[in-house]
DNA sequence: CCCTTGGTTCGATAACTGTCTATGTTGACG
DNA sequence: CGTCAACATAGACAGTTATCGAACCAAGGG
């Protein structure tokens, strides 16, 4: 009943061979976190207290604040944060349904 | 006693901020899976019978064979495959520590 | 109102990347 | 040797991306 981008996605990366259409998708979370300074965002995000940090909280990554604003929102379009303006602040929290599916593409086989 | 890249690398991701240096080195390894073909092959050789496979078991992913060699590079780059040539072929199969150490990245924290 | 502060959007640019064709290299087999 | 098959490397090119400064938008105070 939410948005179909909810499914599952995609099985265990060691289960067996992807689909072009099943690489197409697990392969845009890997590239948005594939970059350095989105990672620090990411963490800096994912780790704040309360799940959420607004942008001047974790702004300090070494880049301009356009360029964090660039890297924001291309996390946001892969679909690993969301954004609400709060007053005069953004706060971005991490996707729940994010690490629930990265930990099952990551999920080990059988350990023998 | 192996190689000194065998350390654990990175806490998880939602533990707190990565460092510049973390975050590097983490992207390395998101970045050679955030490209679809990639991805593909990757998936390939880790579903493989035996843990391995030889090229021409995982070519048909719709690119000529100079640029599923070339992703494989990147692969073996990013630490993520080993190669090694059997008489006429080549295997690649997935190096075991990766697995471990993506599986860290994206344990999830406390469940509440 | 105007100004300040927090963020986003725009436009430009340099660097990187994925893809191809063409060419090498390596090993097996007559 | 010569040839063939399996992969790798080299070089070229188009498309993407990370970055910046400048301009813009939104919300609160004076």
């Amino acid at each position: 009943m939410r948005e179909p981008d909810a499914e599952p996605c995609c099985p265990p990366l060691t289960e067996r061979p992807f689909t072009a259409e099943e690489a197409e998708r697990s392969a845009r979370m890997f590239k948005a976190l594939g970059d350095p300074v989105r990672l620090r965002l990411f963490t800096a995000v994912a780790s704040h207290e309360g799940g959420e940090a607004c942008v001047c909280d974790i702004s300090d990554v070494g880049v301009s604040q356009p360029t964090v604003s660039h890297h924001l929102k291309k996390l946001r379009e892969a679909g690993l944060l969301t954004s609400e303006r709060r007053g005069t602040w953004v706060f971005y929290r991490v996707e729940p349904s994010v690490l629930a599916a990265m930990g099952r593409l990551l999920r080990a086989p059988a350990p023998a």
